[in-house]
DNA sequence: AGCACGCCGACT
DNA sequence: GTCGGCGTGCTC
């Protein structure tokens, strides 16, 4: 009887009849499958048939999960076609824009169309490996009737939980077991609700508007001025209350019924700035927090989805939130390489995919920042952009006054990593109870071991980079691979007992703190300290409260968190991220000596920096001294107009990888001939071997390429993507503005 | 990504 | 004669 069945439709599909045909484009990111495949629909799901929704496929010999993209009423194919075997959730997952959206993407980065769609969604929604996600639906509970009723102690102790009538709470909140809740919910004290998401219960009380000052109005009025889509840079100094300028922004969307994007660089490293959204917004936002789930992330997404929320803050991939109707997107600090993703297809920059959701939506771009990237800032300087400008700080508070520290002289008069100059400030400052940042610049430099007599340094066998000594384990390991190995102390070398370590870590510079100031205490934070999750917020307000009197940290002490009683930041070494191989090492190090420096005297107090450094000429610090971006900007433009860098002129990055040497080496060389044949105007650099030649047994090339202007790029790359898309000894990535090689 | 098909080497 | 190695090619 099953046979006679399929035959039925057999004989209707061949007829050509009235069957539905729906494209559906499988979630298998190969770029041998990445194209559209036609599926007849039986008639009882033909109602349900919409583009954009999720549906279950045979294909070959599984069965997948796919985005429905097409729907056409005849099979013109002329080949017998499978049938759907179910729909996945009946709501539309990619709208009308994320459809156009991800095609876009798609020709930008050269991922497979099917990336493109699922690095847009939750992560939840993503088929895995023959698994299918049911909707969750979590059970919340709500207070029922509780009176004529004698409650033990732990039911006390739940029902006090329930700080109003109408608060719903989920049942591990209520954390107790399952009988206890069942005789509550039999008495009626606790009504069971189903609801997709508990509504989180912010404090009614409206914070008032902070005043603007003269400079945030003239800053505001200039944007109002301005309707439609455009892209403004606002470039105010720290301190100079861009968020209160976001915060009108949002707030004219609101009144408009339109909706808003901020994007933040790491919202985990944000809370204070969530915090000031969600006193004046309330529940209209929804941040997309990385410490969320992620069902919970899925949970958010179509509280979204529904029109729920109006304002959405969060990372990068914040950017996708399916709103309709925005008013306006926002990207604060917006030199923040973290907008690109440039460890996995599609390599799309966040900043880019605001541009497109703002032509779409015909609304303002927002990119904020107090040391722009410099493809920005030339942007505002052509015009391109709308340059919004605010050069003071609020309320009339000086920038800090920055003293730079020559190591070179003190080095030979100080003990230790700390110079005269730094050590009396500090204590001055100690002394009258203020607390103190302190910067350890070690980007791209991390402790290492080495040997004092012949040099030797400990390399990973896989990866062929230096391993980082880790003290707490007294081990080396591999940053990259996770390698580890026991420390020797006799040179493997050169046998001689003189293994030492160099390179300055956090936890160094602590136990030099104890000894100078042992009865302060120290808050050390870096990776390894903040890695658990809510360790970073937690490690903030203690610093906040005063637990601490010094904060000593790595990059992450300069984000912009705002301590009103630190009066001095320290950076112990400002150089390190200078000697990093990368164009943008003094864009990086001018940045991260503005922020940090941003972080002293941000109330009544007033600030003070000294940044210790061998280079105190190099203007990448010199420049830091008088806050001096456009100085800064000037010079670093003439470097970048020689060396034909951004943004002057475009780079394009192809890495090829693989695990045979000798082939990935001759199809590199194969590769940029091809390129060097088709590509007229188009400098080539390489195939060269990767700063970090070989991870995990991989070998690694790249081939550099600088253009202005090249029409043939995309083509010429796709050709090459298609040319090897079935070998699988060989992997070539593509990565357009890369943000580092 | 899976999985079948297919064409060559060492074994019950 | 057969089991099984993994190169190649296809999936509506």
């Amino acid at each position: 009887m099953d046979f006679k069945f399929t035959f039925f439709f057999d004989i209707m599909n061949l007829l050509g009849g009235d069957t539905l045909v729906v494209g559906v484009l499988v979630q298998l990111s190969n770029k041998n499958i990445d194209k559209i495949f036609d599926y007849t629909v039986r008639e009882n799901f033909a109602s349900k048939i919409k583009v954009g929704i999720r549906v279950e496929v045979p294909f070959g010999h599984q069965t997948l999960e796919g985005f429905v993209l097409e729907i056409k009423d005849t099979n013109t194919s002329g080949r017998k076609l499978k049938e759907i075997i179910s729909i996945v959730d009946e709501d539309i997952i990619l709208n009308e824009e994320l459809l156009l959206l991800g095609k876009k993407i798609q020709r930008m980065t050269l991922a497979t169309l099917i990336s493109c769609y699922q690095v847009m969604l939750p992560k939840a929604l993503k088929a895995k490996r023959g698994t299918i996600i049911h909707k969750k639906y979590d059970t919340y509970y709500k207070l029922g009737n509780i009176s004529n009723y004698k409650f033990n102690e732990k039911q006390k102790l739940i029902i006090n939980l329930f700080t109003n009538k109408e608060l719903v709470l989920r049942r591990d909140i209520l954390n107790i077991s399952s009988s206890s809740l069942n005789t509550l919910v039999k008495n009626n004290i606790l009504l069971p609700v189903k609801c997709e998401r508990y509504r989180t219960c912010y404090d009614d009380k409206v914070v008032p508007k902070r005043k603007l000052t003269t400079e945030q109005n003239d800053v505001v009025n200039c944007f109002f001025q301005e309707h439609g889509f455009n892209t403004f840079l606002l470039h105010g100094v720290t301190g100079s209350g861009k968020t209160e300028v976001y915060m009108e922004f949002i707030e004219d969307a609101l009144n408009k019924g339109k909706t808003s994007i901020v994007l933040v660089p790491e919202i985990s490293l944000t809370p204070q700035m969530v915090e000031r959204f969600q006193m004046r917004f309330g529940d209209k936002i929804a941040a997309l927090h990385s410490a969320l789930s992620e069902g919970e992330k899925y949970d958010e997404w179509r509280r979204i989805a529904r029109g729920e929320a109006s304002i959405v803050i969060g990372a990068r991939s914040a950017i996708f939130a399916p709103l309709s109707n925005i008013g306006v997107i926002i990207i604060d600090e917006e030199h923040s390489d973290s907008y690109k993703q440039d460890d996995m297809n599609p390599r799309y920059n966040a900043k880019d995919v605001a541009i497109i959701r703002g032509q779409y939506h015909d609304c303002p771009v927002v990119l904020g920042s107090a040391t722009p990237t410099l493809e920005s800032f030339a942007r505002a300087q052509k015009g391109v952009y709308k340059l919004l400008s605010l050069p003071n700080r609020v309320n009339g508070k000086k920038l800090p006054l920055v003293r730079i520290v020559d190591m070179n002289d003190e080095i030979k008069k100080s003990r230790g990593h700390f110079s005269r100059n730094l050590l009396t400030a500090m204590a001055s400052k100690l002394n009258k109870g203020e607390q103190i940042i302190l910067l350890l610049n070690r980007r791209g430099y991390s402790p290492f071991i080495t040997c004092k007599n012949c040099g030797y340094t400990f390399k990973c066998p896989h990866c062929d980079i230096t391993l980082t000594y880790h003290k707490t384990s007294n081990t080396l390991r591999c940053h990259y691979c996770g390698y580890g190995t026991k420390i020797y102390d006799i040179c493997p070398s050169c046998n001689n007992k003189s293994i030492t370590d160099l390179g300055v870590g956090t936890e160094k510079i602590e136990e030099e703190l104890k000894t100078i100031f042992p009865d302060k205490k120290v808050l050390r934070m870096d990776v390894d300290t903040t890695s658990r999750k809510g360790m970073h917020a937690k490690m903030i307000k203690a610093f906040k409260d005063h637990e601490y009197d010094i904060l000593l940290g790595t990059q992450i002490v300069a984000k912009g968190l705002d301590f009103s009683n630190v009066t001095l930041v320290g950076v112990i070494n400002a150089d390190t991220s200078l000697n990093i191989p990368d164009f943008r090492s003094s864009e990086n190090t001018f940045s991260l000596l503005s922020q940090v420096a941003g972080r002293s005297g941000r109330s009544e107090k007033s600030g003070e920096v000294i940044i210790q450094t061998y280079n105190p000429d190099h203007y990448a610090i010199h420049f830091t001294k008088d806050h001096d971006y456009i100085s800064f900007y000037n010079k670093e433009m003439q470097i970048r107009r020689m060396l034909k860098y951004p943004p002057f002129y475009f780079i394009c990055y192809i890495k090829i990888s693989g695990k045979d040497l000798k082939y990935i080496e001759n199809e590199s060389f194969k590769i940029k001939r091809s390129l060097d044949r088709n590509l007229g105007s188009t400098i080539i650099l390489g195939p060269s071997a990767c700063n970090i030649f070989k991870i995990n047994n991989i070998y690694r090339y790249g081939i550099i390429m600088k253009y202005k202007k090249e029409e043939n790029l995309y083509s010429v790359l796709e050709k090459i993507l298609d040319h090897y898309k079935s070998d699988s000894k060989i992997r070539i990535d593509i990565d357009f503005n890369p943000s580092h090689f």
